[in-house]
RNA sequence: GGACCGGUAGCUCAGCUGGAUAGAGCAGCUGCCUUCUAAGCAGCAGGCCAUUGGUUCGAAUCCAAUCCGGUUCACCA
């Protein structure tokens, strides 16, 4: 149990032989003393004057005189400030706790709980390469999935590849007509890119095709459409020339972005895509054929790159192979009664009474829709997993939808409906707004890993060290500091907080970062080889004859918080958590390290001023390697030994 | 318009299950490398915690309203 969960029942146990209450163990509020104050953790008594009906001062007095008395053990002393009963632990306490932990490499980890989860995150499309959002999203997911394998619970990994539809076959058409067979060997293009850039070529020749068709409408010429396109456009185009509706960009804004929509439909390249995607679910050999070499180029590329990113899956999924997936469910749901059919065959649930919308689950000619889709990949998944709790990792824009998603799979009664969870995080946008595709802002994800890492390089070799090194392992320590730095810059925030980038500016490598917490490892594994520890030595125990000082106590009450920090963690599904966590770590390892009096180091450990004390400062620093180890793990970094 | 999310130092963010004088990093300014790695340490400066009201012994934190920014409400995925 950890410090504060004992400090709290102590608490508990006092209030119950003091004042015959019985309260909640966790609603006892416990902080970290404040550094003007003497002890480590507070109790906040306050809350408890209501029973104990005695001034704050009184009431704090009683229970710390009863703790001191009850718990020596644990509390060595104790005083008041207004409110607030500030406790000094034992230092027995914390040299006990750090002898039987500091050796400990998966520290903070709980026993198996017997749950199963599953973390659907990546998803990529098979239609261009990675950009900075997946970036989030992949180290977002890798990092939840390691979290809740700390906690105890067995963990699925899952990615279910967009790999089929309308943009699939839009790279597919580019290459056909401009590529002149030209393949990923033939030109030395990583096969994500050269895909890639077939779908920009479309878009090009998609937007120089619709030009023409916008011109026209905005002259209300309509004669490239026709049927309900046509009623549509020309009320578009009515709307457009009304003076109230022109002096209101926003509204303007919209009419002209729904009659390019509707021109970009029109144009002869889209029609192609089209027919290829009809031929594609047909099964059309050719297109078959030229379908899976292309996604196999893209899967090559993105093979290198999950690699690159260590990054990787328990199970794949297709959504080639479940894109038809949840018609079986949508009968289901019209037998109960959950679901009705409109007059056009259309099959739709009413979430009226829930304050959402009518939604659309299968139109009228039969064939189904996104949500569809999620509903029969939902079973499917439940199916070969019987998982407890199903996360989703995907940006905050589809909130509604994993909303409307569960509240479907509520309402169809299956049992795949309780566990799922929506881990929705903010997208990543640069200083002047969104990434868009279109505009070519998009921040591609291979650029970025090249840079952080020619950056990381940069540093290195200004600092002079590792002129040991070979350039294998230079090499090596490159990839890791500078994939530690952007991994470390993408997970210290909030997932649900959007996040701005500013490629000008990249990514620091000082302060509050990967590398910062990466250095603090290496020094202190310096030190360990200095003093000859490996992780087989023996330390010899610690006699505690000097109390501790400041900082040798400090260290150890923070790491041994990071039990209660990873449970943290995984209650708020946030690395943000673990990344806070670790840097503080660092810090206060560094302070540690530094504090010098009179040109001494205060807390020297080759040269410490006493056997005993260089025990247990080996100790703490050991304790202190595994925790900012295992806390960069969880994030997904790796920690060099030197740097 | 409805729903959801956010607004804390010049910038990027912690703190938000109510608790002491609101914390970091970056940027700016001072110092510190003969001694376990200066990707570091110590310090200075920087705040009407969007606004207004409420609840409370106590509010950045909870409630209400307002303002600003974002997302979403497709027979797209």
């Amino acid at each position: 149990m950890s410090v504060v969960q004992t400090i709290r029942s102590a608490a508990a146990t006092a209030i119950k032989e003091l004042y015959k209450q019985d309260i909640p163990v966790d609603d006892i509020a416990i902080n970290v003393t404040k550094p003007e104050f003497e002890g480590e953790y507070t109790i906040v008594v306050f809350t408890f004057t209501k029973f104990s009906r005695q001034k704050p001062e009184e009431t704090g007095n009683t229970i710390g005189t009863y703790l001191a008395a009850r718990f020596p053990e644990l509390i060595a002393g104790f005083n008041v400030v207004k409110g607030f009963l500030n406790l000094s632990i034992n230092n027995d306490y914390w040299v006990q706790y750090l002898q039987s932990n500091f050796n400990n490499r998966n520290v903070g980890h709980k026993p198996a709980n017997g749950k199963k989860v599953m973390v659907e995150y990546s998803s990529p499309n098979t239609n261009k390469p990675l950009h900075l959002g997946h970036l989030r999203n992949n180290f977002l997911g890798y990092s939840i999935a390691e979290i809740l394998k700390a906690n105890g619970y067995e963990v699925v990994k899952a990615n279910l590849v967009n790999d089929r539809g309308i943009h699939i076959c839009k790279s597919m058409l580019a290459w056909q007509l401009f590529a002149h067979g030209d393949t990923p060997e033939s030109t030395g293009i990583k096969g994500d890119h050269l895909v890639g850039d077939y779908y920009v070529k479309f878009e090009t020749l998609l937007k120089e095709q619709a030009e023409p068709i916008i011109a026209r409408v905005l002259e209300n010429d309509f004669r490239d459409f026709s049927g309900a396109d046509l009623e549509r456009v020309e009320k578009l185009g009515a709307l457009l020339h009304k003076p109230e509706i022109h002096a209101d960009k926003e509204k303007s804004d919209k009419i002209h972005d729904e009659i390019k929509e509707l021109a970009r439909n029109k144009t002869e390249i889209m029609q192609q895509a089209k027919i290829m995607l009809q031929q594609w679910e047909a099964g059309n050999p050719e297109v078959r054929t030229l379908w899976s070499t292309m996604n196999g180029w893209v899967y090559q590329g993105f093979d290198v790159t999950y690699k690159r990113l260590g990054i990787d899956f328990d199970k794949i999924y297709y959504e080639s192979e479940t894109y038809l997936l949840g018609k079986d469910l949508v009968e289901d749901g019209l037998r109960k009664g959950v679901l009705f059919k409109k007059e056009d065959n259309s099959v739709w649930i009413d979430l009226t009474n829930d304050g959402l919308d009518q939604k659309l689950l299968l139109r009228g000619d039969g064939t189904s829709v996104y949500m569809t889709q999620d509903l029969g990949t939902a079973r499917l998944k439940y199916d070969d997993y019987q998982m407890d709790l199903s996360i989703y990792v995907v940006a905050d824009e589809q909130n509604y939808h994993f909303k409307v998603l569960k509240l479907i799979l509520e309402k169809l009664q299956e049992p795949a409906a309780e566990g799922v969870f929506h881990l929705s995080y903010g997208m990543v946008e640069l200083p002047h707004g969104r990434m868009k595709s279109r505009e070519g802002t998009v921040v591609d994800a291979d650029d970025m890993i090249t840079e952080m890492v020619n950056t990381s390089a940069q540093h290195t070799k200004e600092s002079g060290k590792l002129k040991d090194f070979s350039e294998d392992e230079l090499q090596r320590l490159y990839e890791v500091i500078g994939l530690g730095a952007m991994k470390f810059f993408l997970l210290r925030v909030d997932p649900k907080k959007r996040m701005i980038f500013n490629p000008e500016e990249s990514i620091d490598f000082h302060g509050f970062t990967g590398p910062f917490i990466q250095y603090s490892h290496a020094r202190i594994k310096s030190i360990l080889r200095e003093a000859g520890v490996t992780d087989t030595s023996h330390l010899d125990t610690y006699r505690h004859n000097d109390s501790l000082l400041p900082l040798e106590k400090s260290l150890i009450m923070l790491n041994e918080q990071f039990g209660e920090v990873l449970e943290d963690a995984q209650k708020e599904m946030s690395p943000s958590v673990i990344a806070n966590y670790a840097f503080k770590l660092a810090q206060e390892f560094n302070s540690f390290y530094a504090e010098k009096v009179d040109g001494k180091y205060t807390y020297s450990i080759v040269n410490a001023e006493s056997e005993e004390k260089k025990n247990l400062r080996l100790q703490i620093i050991t304790h202190t390697v595994h925790t900012i180890r295992r806390s960069m793990e969880l994030l997904g970094i790796e920690v060099p030994e030197r740097m």
